[in-house]
DNA sequence: TTGTAGGCGTTATCAG
DNA sequence: CTGATAACGCCTACAA
C-alpha cells in the first residue's frame, strides 16, 4: 500500500473501489486522521477562518459570530474565534502575529481603529474583511452600517411619542462606533437642549452610573427620554430607574441601538434599532470567501439598514 | 545570510549581536512572518486550544470562555473556540475532525455526553478536558459542579422565603445538565407536591412558554414559587409572570441556576445558584497545560462549589 | 558562531 | 490506476 494511494483515496480521488476498501479499513483500524499542520503547509491554506474582536463577552459579537457560522456553512472552513477580552487594542498584536497556517482569512470587528491597526490590516498575509465604517481609501472589504440613520431613527421615534427633553448616553468616544454615534446625535439635537453624557465603556455598570447623573439633576433640568448608544448601557438606565423607582416608559422612555436578543426579553422590553448582528456576519463572510478565491480583485463594500424596533420601554400599548 | 541563523535568532537563541540586528532588520523590512503551519509540522504543537461548545449564544459559555482565557494567559497559548451553533450534538464530528495541526489541546462542554462522544474523547490524538461530571469509570481529565447542591440551594432557599408550592422548570432531560438538575429536584420534593414541567430547551423562549402552562393551571393547583433549571428559562418565566401582572417576588418567587451575568441586570434582579462558569473555565485551562506537559499523568479532577446569590427575584428587601 | 543537510506528513507530478 | 519522489517552510543536529 503506497503513501499515495491513501492519500488520493482519503481526497476523494479516482482509485480501483478494492483499493479503496482496503485503505479507508486501515485508516479507521489505525485510526489514522491526515495531519492538518502538514496538509496546510502543502497546500498553503487551512480552511480556517478567524472572527477577532474585543470582547465575545458582550452579546454583539455573539451575535456576530453566528452570522460567520451561517456565512461560511457549506463552505467546509472552519471558523475560530478570537477574543482579546482583557486589554482592549490587543486586536493590533493579534492580528500581527496572524501568520499563515494559523488562519487563511479574518473577519476583524474592531472597536477602536488605530492607524497601528489598520496598517496591520492592509499588510496583512491573509485575506481580511472588516466590520466597521472605515475611511473610503482604506483598501480593505467592509461590512458597514448607517450609524447617523440609526441614531436619527431612535431620535425621531422619542420625539414621536412626545419626548421634549431627549438625554444621550454614550459610549467611549475614541471608539469608533462611540464617536459616530455621538457627533449624528450632536448633529440632529443642536435645535434642541438635549443633553450629553459619555461614559467609559459600553456596558450596564456604565449605564447605572450614567443614570446616578441622571437622578441627580434638577427637576427642571432631568430627561424625559434617553437614547443610549447601546442596548449594554440602556440596560444599565433601565435598571437605575426601575429601582429608583421611576416608571418606564411613562416618567422616562428609553431607547438603545444594538437590538441585542435580551432587548424583547427585559422587563419593559427595549426598544432598540437593529444593527442586524447576524446579517452583518453573514456578509463578511461572504466577502471574505470571495476575497480569498479571487485575491485581488477590487476592495467591496456592504451596508446594512438600520430598523427600528419599537418595545415596552418608550411605548406603553 | 543562512536560513538557520534566522531561525536561531528568531527564536531567540544566542547569535552575535550584529547578526542579530541584520536578521532583525530585514525580517522587518521584508514583513516576514514564521509560517505557523511549516513551524506546527516540525514542532508537532502549535500552542492552539480549542474550546469547544454547543452553543456560544448562551451566555453560560461566554463566561466559561473568559476563564480559559484567564487560565492561558501567560502561557503563549491561543485560544480558538468552536460553537457548532446550530445543530446539537455536532460536536462529536467536530471533535473527531480536531486532528493535530488544528489543535494542541480540547477544552469541551458537551450538553449531550453520548456514548459516541465520549468515545471521540478518550480515542482523541490530543490532550482532553471536560467541563462536566463524567462517570468515574471514564479516563478524561474533567472540572465538575455539585448539581444537586446546587438544586438544593435553591429548592431550601426558597422554603425559606415561605414558598408552600415549589414548581420545577427543567431543561431537555436528554441533556447531561437537565437530567441531573432534574433528578435533584424529584429527590428534594417527592414529599411536596412539586409541579414539574420539562422543556425542549434552555431558553428564555422556553421559559415563557412554560410560564403559558403555569398561568392555564387552576387557582389551587398553581405554584408560589419557580425553581427554574437555568437562568434563561427562569428569565422566561419572569418575562411571562410581569407581563400577566403578576408581581415577583410578591405573588411568585423567581429563582435560577448558573448566575450569568444578565442576572442582576433583571428588573427585578434574579436570584440564582452560581456554577462559577469563570472560574471552571479557568481550572480547565490549568488541567489541560498540565495535561499536555504531562501526557501520561493519571486523569484528575476538580470540583467546584455552588454558591447562592440572593436577589429581589425572590426577596424584595 | 555560523552554515549545511535532513526530515516532519502531506499532495502533485511523473513514470511505470 | 498505482508507486516512487520532490517540494512546502521550518527547526535542529552536526560539521566547519
Amino acid at each position: 500500500m503506497s503513501i499515495a494511494s491513501v492519500s488520493r483515496v482519503l481526497n476523494g480521488k479516482a482509485a480501483r473501489p478494492d483499493t479503496t476498501d482496503r485503505v479507508r479499513a486501515a485508516a479507521a483500524e489505525l485510526g489514522y486522521l491526515p495531519d492538518a499542520a502538514a496538509r496546510s503547509l502543502k497546500l498553503g491554506s487551512g480552511r480556517q477562518v478567524t472572527l477577532a474582536v474585543d470582547d465575545i463577552g458582550n452579546p454583539v459579537y455573539s451575535e456576530l459570530m453566528q452570522g460567520v457560522v451561517d456565512g461560511l456553512s457549506g463552505s467546509g472552513a472552519r471558523l475560530s474565534i478570537a477574543s482579546t477580552g482583557q486589554e482592549p487594542s490587543e486586536l493590533s498584536a493579534l492580528v500581527r502575529n496572524l501568520s499563515r497556517g494559523l488562519a487563511d482569512g479574518l473577519v476583524i470587528s474592531p472597536l477602536r481603529r488605530s492607524s497601528e491597526l489598520l496598517r496591520s490590516l492592509v499588510d496583512s498575509p491573509i485575506p481580511v474583511v472588516v466590520v466597521g465604517n472605515l475611511a473610503d481609501a482604506v483598501p480593505l472589504d467592509s461590512v458597514r452600517i448607517d450609524s447617523a440613520g440609526a441614531v436619527r431613527l431612535a431620535y425621531r421615534h422619542l420625539q414621536s411619542m412626545g419626548a421634549a427633553r431627549i438625554a444621550f448616553v454614550g459610549g467611549p468616544p475614541d471608539t469608533a462606533p462611540g464617536s459616530a454615534r455621538l457627533t449624528a446625535f450632536r448633529q440632529l439635537a443642536q435645535h434642541d437642549d438635549g443633553r450629553v453624557l459619555v461614559t467609559g465603556s459600553f456596558t450596564v455598570r456604565s449605564g447605572e452610573r450614567a443614570w446616578n447623573k441622571l437622578a441627580a439633576l434638577s427637576k427642571a433640568e432631568r430627561p424625559d427620554a434617553v437614547l443610549a448608544a447601546n442596548d449594554l448601557l440602556a440596560l444599565g438606565i433601565l435598571r437605575g430607574a426601575l429601582s429608583a423607582g421611576v416608571a418606564v416608559p411613562e416618567q422616562l422612555a428609553v431607547a438603545g441601538i444594538d437590538d441585542i436578543t435580551f432587548a424583547r426579553v427585559f422587563s419593559p422590553a427595549l426598544t432598540s434599532v437593529s444593527l442586524r448582528s447576524r446579517e452583518r456576519g453573514r456578509l463578511a463572510a461572504e466577502l471574505l470567501q470571495h476575497r480569498m478565491s479571487e485575491p485581488s480583485a477590487p476592495p467591496q463594500m456592504r451596508t446594512v439598514t438600520p430598523r427600528l424596533v419599537v418595545r415596552e420601554s418608550t411605548c406603553r400599548s
